[in-house]
DNA sequence: ACCTGAACACCGTTCAAGT
DNA sequence: ACCTGAACACCGTTCAAGT
């Protein structure tokens, strides 16, 4: 999450300028690829074109002449980290399928958790996912027996309660001074009065840390595996109860 | 969502160093209601403490004595914003305070739509968010039955559906290309084959622009109404769900 | 206590120029 | 087509100095 070390960031090596022999050393995926590894390994925080550029031993215009815009590139990662996340169709039942999405899903983003804050809160890097995993909700919706407004309503239900779970799971801590941070939201949580907020100075113990809001680590060192668990059941018991009306039974 | 005209920004109107009379002009509030402020009329792309601190007429360095890092500042404005939204307790059943909670939450980011993206997506911002929202949400989940474990998990659940939503539906467009970018998409979108994607192709009139990933506009020109309902009910019907079996029923 | 004025170490992006 | 080298117009934050 911190800035790699301040060493004195050295030019790229000198070359003479033009074509390269064999021409195109750098192409806009083997980027996307230094931009995902950089990102994984000191968060969003310390990502920056020039960054890129100087790990890459480029200049930054160099960058920009392959990918025009920094949200662009963005948008090219969040799509590599969810290439793979859709379940192959026709092999399960709607239930069983979506809850094996929102597994793979949330796998993916615990790969690289410093991406999440792309996935649903950004427009252009949202309108970068695969296009198979549209088609894949949209048809175990349409198993499950919506269509038309239904369909539409399902279908944002679905994609708000996995991406909108995982964005917060793993939102960002402050870029600095975390600790400082985290010592004093801890200390504003303990010293919460029982008699304002009972049943939260009552939790206490159970909540601190794990619960949104009043916690100051993210889902990288304090996973919220049950929580997530139950999100989908949750999810699945409301389209179930929604499927039944729908179908007027 | 563009930056206030290029005029040369002027030099804050010279005046002499040192205490003012009467004693602190600017203050904590007063600040966070300018950036707000500003926030609402430019959006949070075109949001830097210089900026304020020009629009205040002062040095940047004077924002800062005040409050201490720009994080800090915007956690100050995701405060403000969910200042009102947590209903008065006791007056209604759970599944009615909660849905009423729902619908406060998102009236005030539709009143601030570009401070959305801080209120679940940023640990800070989210840390900030007042401690009645909290209390409030787990009375109304103590109420239906849940306790220890399974309030935790319920609790999360509620939070990520409302703030989960709401980050996606106000997500950002591109801060600059706008149209240029929404052309593109809305062309890669219409340009989908039936054969790949039959469920998606043959929905895509109901879907273009209002279904999640396939939208080049955010809530604030396309509002997802009706799916927000939708999910509150989802939620609702799962948590009761969730209720009968830890009640053992 | 509260603010100025200037500096430090960064950014994203553009553009003429090279080969 | 692909890249250099430099520039433009910004950032957040720090710090000595004023009153």
């Amino acid at each position: 999450m911190k800035k790699p070390a301040p060493e004195p960031k050295p030019k790229p090596k000198p070359k003479t300028a033009g074509r390269p022999t064999g021409g195109g050393a750098l192409s806009k995926s083997l980027i996307a690829e230094a931009a995902l590894a950089h990102i994984d390994e000191f968060g969003l925080g310390a990502f920056s074109m020039r960054e890129i550029a100087s790990q890459l031993g480029v200049y930054p215009a160099t960058v920009h002449w392959h990918v025009s815009t920094r949200e662009a590139l963005l948008a090219e990662v969040a799509a590599t980290v969810m290439a793979q996340v859709t379940p192959p169709a026709g092999t399960l039942a709607w239930q069983a399928w979506i809850t094996e999405l929102f597994h793979r899903c949330r796998a993916a983003v615990r790969r690289h958790p410093n991406v999440a804050q792309l996935l649903g809160a950004q427009l252009v890097s949202n309108g970068s996912l695969p296009t198979e995993l549209v088609e894949g909700v949209l048809a175990a919706l349409a198993e499950a027996g919506f269509e038309g407004q239904s369909l539409l309503e399902a279908y944002n239900c679905v994609i708000a309660a996995m991406l909108g779970f995982l964005t917060m799971e793993f939102s960002p801590l402050p870029a600095d001074n975390t600790q400082a941070w985290a010592e004093e939201l801890r200390e504003r949580v303990h010293t919460i009065r029982p008699l304002d907020h009972p049943v939260l100075a009552r939790n206490l113990p159970l909540l601190a840390n794990k619960a949104f809001i009043v916690r100051w680590d993210n889902g990288t060192t304090v996973p919220l595996d049950s929580s997530f668990e139950r999100h989908i059941r949750i999810t699945i018991d409301g389209l179930e109860a929604f499927a039944r009306r729908v179908k007027g039974v």
